[in-house]
DNA sequence: CTGAAAGCGCTTACAG
DNA sequence: CTGAAAGCGCTTACAG
């Protein structure tokens, strides 16, 4: 505590005397609880009251005191959203999708960035608290279950890419598995024998489900799995380039390669352009997540899609259902492969 | 405000009984008024009771209601930041600047998304008023200066690409001029006469300054300015397809192609791939704002680099001075050309 | 150094 | 339908 006031910048001379619901009152000739009530629609209120007060209310230009509103309604209308990093745009995506259900709604999203580990995200979880939030989404992000369930005894939470029950929690799985074997699928149809994976960080859960497909569809379809053909990237465009550069390196053949994302398969793009081999010619790439971007790249990519957008809306959705005591009834988008020009027949 | 309610989540049964100071100061045998000032610093407390505060607010996990803290500072630690779309690569860039900075002075951020027209950025202006933030930043936007100083009576506000003096009002320039004519002078320099322009969206300050660096270094370098090169865009790589894709089909020859923004010049390397132009074969290509993913078009592409990054990092760190009533002291970030693959001597 | 009291600006039972 | 009063949970002069 000692720190973060340290940290914070020094209050200031505090402003805003501004007009409270007292004046607007006092200059419409009644008393502050009929400005709430006609500012809230709570109850009936006579016409010329209303017609007064609201007068009042436009001369001023009016608007209540948030925090006051806020203090005395129990609720904030703020919802925390968690990301990895704001600048990802696998995230913004979400983000997106996340605002406009949200907005509609009348509540305001608070954004943080959890970086891709468990310090971050436990500050970022500790700050909505601290700022009073009425509800928290995560998208996926790597704090252990028992800690979201922890935070959501405070405030009631939605995390995609999990399976977690819970009273006040509800949560959006990521079919990555799935789309993983479609992508696969997909390749092997085309007669893609050889197929390299540029595999995502570590120990996140969604890398693991994905290489999992990898794994699945290869021995699905009878193709010995060669580790060898399985290199490690970072989510990010940069793990793909150097990974992919590493691949062609080491020599082994491979006609395709299927990246745990699209900023992968950027990376794996570059790393090939580098080398004078073609997409597809030389080689098809898969990527997944279908970035919008994904549509622009030379050739176009064809991608897993599990529209990132509508998990947002949806996670927006459920957290709006959650706040307001109700069962959310939402679920995860369907998966689909979107073929476009990085693959061909072999 | 009828309206307003209508579109809120009905409010649901309101939970968080939690903890109060009062409950930590029963436990802690002190006052209230002593477990606000251990928890603040405001004050030198003894030892001793601060022992058995600190331990009753860490038994409890107590943290002080937001709201009722707001309401009694007059501020809320929280901080508006309007983009025009929080899934661009360009604003994202930026908010993670400023989410950086902020985060680092115990503040949040509150984003929203303008779209690119008046009427959204103008909710969204309203929209942080109501919701109580200590101050805005606005990246560009369209709203009308006038408009801005308005909502800077009510609350600090720093705005970016543009220069707006005023006393509750800090503004960061962006140097688009000046980064069009670099690119402009590159491309001249290397022997292009026939240089098109795909433009911004039609108002926007920011592409206009941009037009109006690209007619500038024509200007300089005596080449008559055709306006059937100018193409109107839409900051997207959407319309820098389409914008590009009736420059091909005009007929009008050009051997480089400048675009408003780094996204724009995505859409026109889809056109020209569409085509079977090679960038900087049969012809170069120049961007505006170097975004990440810039590096690893196909070619890596040449770009005007202005840090979005630093942009925002200098905006939160001035917000944050207007906040505390001091005078700001940041400038923009410098503006340079990044040359990559995407341009040739002709 | 510490406590009792008042106040931040709004909302909402409670009367009428 | 409308008002006076109490209360939301915290902070901060004001005394001591």
């Amino acid at each position: 505590m000692k720190q973060r006031r340290e940290q914070q910048a020094k209050p200031g001379p505090r402003s805003r005397p501004a007009v409270t619901v007292r004046d607007i009152a006092r200059e419409a000739g009644v008393s502050a609880s009929t400005v709430s009530r006609i500012i809230n629609g709570t109850v009936k209120v006579s016409n010329g009251l209303k017609a007064s007060v609201e007068a009042a209310i436009a001369k001023h230009d009016f608007r209540p005191h948030a925090a006051a509103r806020g203090l005395a309604l129990g609720r904030t209308f703020t919802i925390g959203v968690l990301s990895q990093a704001i600048d990802s745009p696998f995230y913004a995506e979400g983000l997106r999708g996340v605002e406009r259900r949200l907005l509609a709604a009348g509540y305001a999203a608070l954004f943080m960035s959890g970086n891709w580990n468990v310090a971050d995200e436990e500050r970022c979880m500790r700050r909505f608290i601290d700022h009073g939030v009425d509800g928290i989404i995560m998208f996926s992000g790597c704090l252990a279950n028992a800690a979201v369930k922890d935070f959501a005894k405070r405030c009631p939470v939605v995390v995609t890419g999990r399976d977690l029950p819970g009273r006040h929690t509800y949560s959006l799985p990521i079919k990555d598995r799935l789309g993983a074997t479609l992508a696969m699928r997909h390749l092997i149809g085309l007669g893609h024998r050889h197929i390299a994976f540029i595999a995502g960080s570590e120990s996140h859960p969604d890398a693991l489900e994905r290489l999992a497909g990898y794994l699945e569809a290869l021995q699905e379809a009878r193709i010995p799995f060669d580790p060898r053909l399985v290199m490690r990237g970072d989510w990010q465009a940069q793990g793909g380039l150097i990974a992919t550069t590493e691949l062609l390196e080491a020599g082994r053949p491979f006609s395709a390669v299927f990246c745990v994302n699209d900023q992968t398969a950027y990376g794996a793009y570059l790393a090939l352009f580098r080398r004078g081999l073609k997409v597809p010619d030389d080689v098809s790439v898969v990527g997944f997540d279908d970035l919008p971007s994904s549509s622009y790249t030379l050739p176009p990519l064809t991608s897993v899609r599990q529209s990132v957008r509508v998990l947002g809306e949806r996670a927006a959705e459920a957290i709006l259902a959650l706040v307001c005591g109700r069962r959310p009834q939402v679920e995860s988008p369907p998966v689909e492969l979107v073929v476009r020009a990085s693959t061909r027949q072999l």
